[in-house]
DNA sequence: AGTCTCCCCTGACGGC
DNA sequence: TGCCGTCAGGGGAGAC
């Protein structure tokens, strides 16, 4: 699932329920859900095999499964529609179902990936020394990472010649944020999604790191953001957030700050939700 | 090098 | 009923 409060969702049940398991076989149901992994699909299961997996990591909407006494970690990303569950072995296989991994104990789990759209997908790799896999070494620490460095992001933001929302999505400035909490973000520090980065002051940048951090948050203490059964914990539970929502899919509806109507605007093949009166946009425009 | 558009998929939904 | 366009929470490749 997409952003990053509903992806440490996911992380959280793989400690509980995947964690210091051996795994016994893995099985791919289908080729895409491991393209990222150029050895193929064959080559993956057969190097899962026999392996105890080590505490789930995580980067922004990436993580990764160690194995332990290994430099190896496979890494997931949900994309927009992927699940990892953990369901018993005898549950009924998903209508999208493409990889399966069994265990090689007597709990009665496999550990299943499911997903609708096939944007996502496995892959083993190399870590480096912290345990990252080395292919996502450009995706920058998230905001809840402690070693997040504001100041150098506030200090990257001032010199792209970008707007502060593409900024907020780049992975390779800030991860974790996608266009939900984007937009829940932008609409709690009144900035349109439109204002140049590089008219930031560090107060506001701040500010919005701060708001990234709290909407964030909150979104995690309730289980993330569910619209439907798409997105869900690794038990198949939805989360609360929807109803917490102040910007994002509130078309027409009143802000919750000023009373006026909520706009959507096309943005970039998705959509930007903004208050026209709290968020006014930037004067200089494009 | 930085920035941006396209595109990989399936399914749900509304209008005609 | 069915067909078509639109939309959906992502990010990498490749074009400027």
């Amino acid at each position: 699932m997409p952003e990053l409060p509903e992806v440490e969702v996911v992380r959280r049940g793989l400690e509980r329920w995947v964690a210091h398991r051996t795994i016994a076989d893995a099985e791919v149901l289908h080729p895409r859900a491991v393209r990222r992994h150029l050895a193929g699909a064959e080559d993956f299961a057969h190097r899962l095999q026999g392996h105890r997996v080590g505490t789930p990591g995580r980067r922004g909407k990436y993580l990764w499964l160690p194995l332990e006494d290994t430099r190896l970690a496979v890494l997931a990303h949900l994309g927009m529609s992927g699940q990892l569950l953990v369901q018993p072995h005898e549950a009924a296989d998903e209508k999208h179902l493409r990889l399966r991994v069994r265990f090689a104990d007597e709990v009665d789990t496999e550990l299943r990936f499911v997903d609708q759209r096939t944007f996502g997908g496995l892959s083993l790799h190399d870590t480096t020394p912290d345990g990252l896999p080395d292919v996502i070494a450009h995706i920058a620490r998230d905001p809840l990472d402690p070693l997040f460095d504001d100041e150098a992001f506030h200090q990257a933001l001032r010199r792209r010649r970008t707007t502060v929302k593409r900024a907020l999505l780049d992975q390779s400035l800030i991860s974790g944020v996608g266009n939900i909490y984007a937009d829940e973000a932008l609409w709690r520090a009144r900035l349109h999604y439109d204002r140049p980065t590089g008219s930031l002051t560090r107060p506001r940048t701040r500010e919005l790191l701060g708001h990234v951090r709290d909407v964030m948050n909150a979104a995690l203490a309730v289980g993330g953001t569910s619209f439907d059964s798409l997105y869900v914990n690794v038990n198949g539970e939805s989360g609360y957030f929807d109803r917490s929502l102040d910007a994002y899919g509130r078309e027409g509806l009143p802000c919750k700050r000023c009373g006026t109507p909520m706009r959507r605007r096309p943005w970039m093949n998705r959509s930007s939700y903004f208050c026209p009166k709290c968020q006014t946009p930037p004067r200089i425009s494009s």
